[in-house]
This record gives C-alpha cells, structure tokens and sequence, in this order.
RNA sequence: GGCCCCAUCGUCUAGCGGUCUAGGACAUCACCCUCUCACGGUGAAGACACGGGUUCGAACCCCGUUGGGGCUGCCA
C-alpha cells in the first residue's frame, strides 16, 4: 500500500502514556520502545506520562512495574514520569475554558436513560444530545460533555494508515468530565500532550476511533494537533487483541523466564516493522538508525513466543562467559546446592561456554549444570530403569571404565575421552551406547552437558563414586 | 447493529506494475556433523482469501464480496 507521508527527521518530541491497570505486558513494550526509536533517531524527547487519572483501577504497584521493565529493556525516558493524577488542575481548566467558550456543555442523563431512549426510537447505540441545548450549569451536578459540530468531519493523516476520515454523525457527544469532577482520558491526554508539546502521538490502533475526537478537543482549545500514528495491535493465537486478564503478556514473566533485554527488544521491534534490507538480528542502536514509522505493517501481529525463545538463543550465545554468568546467577541461586562461593563460580566458568549453546531460556540453565553441584545426585528415574538397570551390558561398560579412569591423569577432558574410548573399542561397543549408562550414572540424566568436560570439572573422585554406586 | 482498520507460507515478514516458476526467518520434517542434548550445515514441505475491473502486463492500482480485528463506558 502506498505511504501518504513520511516521517520526517525532524525533531520529535513523543510519549509513551500507559494507564497503570495491569502488569506492563508486551505490546506496550513495543510502543513504548517504538517511540524511544523515533525520539533517539531525532535527537528527539521521549517523556514518559503516567495515565491514572482513573483512580479506580489504578493502583501504585503497577506504576512501579512500568518504570522497572522500561529500565529493564533500556527504555530510558528524558522527562517524566509525569503523573496525571498530580495535574488535575490543568485539565479542570481546560474544562472550564471549553464549557466558557460553548464547546461543551453539562449533562444529567444516566447510560440506563440514554439506552432507552435509543431503544425507543430505534436508533443506533451512543449519546442523543438530550442535554445538549438545555443550558444546564457548572452548579448542575453533571458531566461535561463535548458539542461535537454537527453535521461535519475530521480526517487527519496517519503515519502509517494515510488519510483517515470520521464523519461527526458517528461520534457522539463524548464525555470530558465526569460528574465526580474527575477529568477522562481524552481531555487529560489533549490537555497534557498540548502542555509537553508533543509532535507526534504513535500508539496502539485501538485508539484510531479516539483520535478524531482528541483532534475535536486540540481545535476547540485552538491548538495545532500532533502527527498521529497508530500500530497494529499485537494478537493471541485466536487473532484477538492480547489481554491482559486472558493472555500471558506481562514483560516480568518472560524477564523471570530468562529472556533477556536486548533479545526481547530485537523481536518486538520486528512485530510490525522490518527494516527495508530484510534483516533480524540488529543491535539497538542499528534499530534506532534504520526505524521508520512508514516501514510499520498495517496488520496485527502474533506475539509468538517461539521464535522470541530463538532469539533469545542467539543472543545468548553471543554473550561471552563472564556476561553469560551473571545474568544466569539470579536464576540458579535459588537452588539449594548453589552457595556463590569461588569454587561454584569456577566449576560453572568451566562449562559456561558450553552450558551458553544448549539453552533458549536463562531459566533453562539450572538444570544444565545441577549435577555439576549437587551433592545427593537427583536421577530420572525412567532414564536410571532403562539404561542400567534393564541394560544388560551396564555391568561391563562400569567395570571397564572405573578401571580406564583411574588411570586417566592428568583428569581432563582430552584424557578422559581417551580413556572412554578405549573402552568402547575394548568391549566393541559404540562410543553413543556406551556412554548412556556412565552419564546417567554420573549426572542423573540422560541428556546433558558433553560428558566429559563435566567428569573433568566434577574431578575424579567425585564420578568415581557416582560410577561405583552403580554397581 | 453502526463506524473505522486490515488481508502474502501455520507464524513474523520481503515484495511498492514486468527482475515472482513469490525471497528470508521461526516452527515442522529429512539428512549431515556428533559422546547425549544442543549449536551449526544442507535440503524438503508450505502463501499472494475470492470475484470483477484498469493495464500490453497485477501479489502490487480501483471496486465489490468474504474473512479477521478494533472501537462503540461518567475505562484507557
């Protein structure tokens, strides 16, 4: 589809405006850090704006969350965050001067009033301007809602849809302040991105029905309104909107999983954008450099989790050892057989390198390198059954390589193969079948670390005993 | 229901009128590598929703149909 218009290099200044209802979950990660793209590679301002005008729903942990997993990714922000709950004055004002100048007016009509009476004249759902002209005022007790000009139409240009056009006749007289006092989202939004002056507004599309009537407002208040631009949004399996009460989205479950910053940045940077080359694996700064809202897809994207894990191998894989270590400490030191002492530190420097191939998921490192530490072996027991117990050839493959062992020095990887080896060309059993029994035997499972590099960081003594207990 | 948005392999996408017997990536399968598992390598299978136009020529432009999604709150 043909682009309507280009971003443009120049200055920026965007927001990211979560309302803090929920754990921050994925697809506001992406806007968030569609916005941090456009604001770096503009030498642009990236605020960060707290929507809880709400007071409802909004609850101070999540606020938390927000700025944690923002910090998290690297999605750093150059003002804020602005709290709307502290700025209510401004929006009040707003209030007044729009009620001041005839641009809304007060309203008693309860949603129960106004759906029978559209039930009764057949019309379709919304607000019938039943209050709209009876004069009602600030002392009335009711909302504020906006006179949306009648007959008429707002269309704007959005930076990835193109032209966009409402016809008034569909937006209803939409409220502004309810009649608590307490502002709503489309004033307060308006009200603070005219104060912060903000150029471009990108957000989910589940906001394209409320841009014509934030644009109504921006008009009234004689404000230039910002660009606008809206992404898909992200979906389930079943193509629905991600929810947070339905789906797994929070960005803390995959950070607790082991997905780790930069990979998680690199995918949902593709969830709706590819860069014109074609390319997937690109450093942040690689991503700042080629981002461009005309690149954005038009449709929603699955957030699937598969291929963000194959990421996040990738990324894993590049990191190097020390780097690897430290961010695979947090999640092994729950585990009762790891003290953080020099000498744990040693024995996982020693397989680190090979511990980084074999996993998708830092949470997955664990279980990788438990027998290396743990004193009382934990075993599979379906692995125990069949490859010793009901292995007929167990008894001979242990024999021979107790024997072949105490005779590898020095204990290390080259001379441990060696030794194993002579022993599968001595019983004429292939090195793969051979080596079943002694793994389970020495590290409890039959799939794991290469075998050998693992008998030489656990010392000969140790798999010794493991072997010996076997028998 | 109304309004709006969208439509290329199962998934994420490349493609912006001829270079498309439609390219890449994840997932799947096979083979190779190999001490297990991974990693890596090679290969296979797999898509332009449908119907009309426009054009010498359409995945690309237009219209319609179908399908999906979003919104339709005194939530954001």
């Amino acid at each position: 589809m043909a682009r309507h218009i280009e971003s443009s290099d120049c200055y920026m200044k965007v927001r990211f405006a979560p309302s803090p209802t929920g754990y921050f979950h994925v697809g506001g990660a992406r806007t968030a850090f569609y916005n941090w793209m456009l604001a770096k590679n503009s030498s642009g301002t990236f605020v960060l704006r707290i929507e809880d005008t709400d007071s409802e729903r909004n609850k101070e942990e999540w606020v938390d969350g927000i700025c944690d997993a923002l910090s998290w990714l690297g999605i750093t922000w150059d003002e804020g965050p602005y709290r709307q709950s502290q700025r209510l004055h401004l929006y009040l004002n707003a209030a007044n001067e729009l009620f001041e100048n005839g641009f809304a007016y007060y309203c008693l009509c309860s949603r129960d009033e106004i759906d029978a009476r559209n039930k009764e004249a057949g019309s379709t759902p919304g607000y019938d301007g039943f209050c709209r002209d009876r004069g009602l005022g600030t002392d009335s007790g009711g909302a504020l809602r906006f006179k949306v000009p009648k007959p008429g139409e707002t269309r704007f240009i959005d930076l990835v849809r193109g032209e966009v056009v409402f016809d008034h006749n569909h937006i209803e007289d939409f409220i502004l302040v309810k009649s608590s006092g307490a502002p709503l989202f489309v004033l307060a939004n308006v009200v603070d991105d005219i104060d912060m002056e903000i150029t471009h507004v990108v957000r989910a599309e589940e906001h394209l029905p409320n841009t014509p009537k934030a644009i109504l407002v921006f008009q009234a208040l004689e404000k230039q309104p910002p660009t606008f631009g809206h992404v898909p949004v992200l979906v389930n399996e079943k193509r629905q909107k991600l929810s947070k009460r339905r789906d797994r989205v929070a960005v803390e479950d995959y950070r607790r999983q082991g997905i780790i910053a930069p990979a998680m940045l690199n995918y949902l940077a593709l969830l709706g954008w590819s860069p014109k080359e074609d390319r997937e694996f690109m450093t942040v700064s690689e991503m700042v450099d080629a981002f461009d809202m005309a690149n954005v897809g038009h449709s929603p994207s699955f957030f699937d989790e598969k291929k963000l894990a194959h990421f996040n191998g990738v990324y894993i894989r590049a990191l190097d050892n020390v780097e690897f270590m430290e961010l695979s400490i947090p999640f092994i030191e729950q585990n009762p057989w790891w003290t953080g002492s020099k000498e744990d530190l040693e024995k996982f420097m020693a397989v680190a390198a090979l511990a980084k191939e074999r996993v998708s998921l830092l949470a997955e490192v664990s279980e990788l390198i438990r027998p290396i530490f743990e004193e009382e072996l934990t075993f599979d027991d379906g692995a125990l059954q069949k490859e010793i117990k009901d292995n007929p050839n167990a008894p001979k493959i242990f024999e021979a390589v107790i024997k072949a062992l105490s005779e590898a020095d020095p204990f290390e990887a080259g001379t441990i193969e060696l030794a194993v080896r002579s022993c599968s060309s001595f019983l004429d059993i292939p090195l793969r079948k051979l080596q079943a029994p002694i793994r389970v035997a020495t590290t409890g499972t039959k799939v794991g670390l290469p075998l050998f590099e693992t008998w030489s960081t656990l010392g000969k003594s140790v798999v010794l005993d493991r072997l010996n207990a076997q028998i």
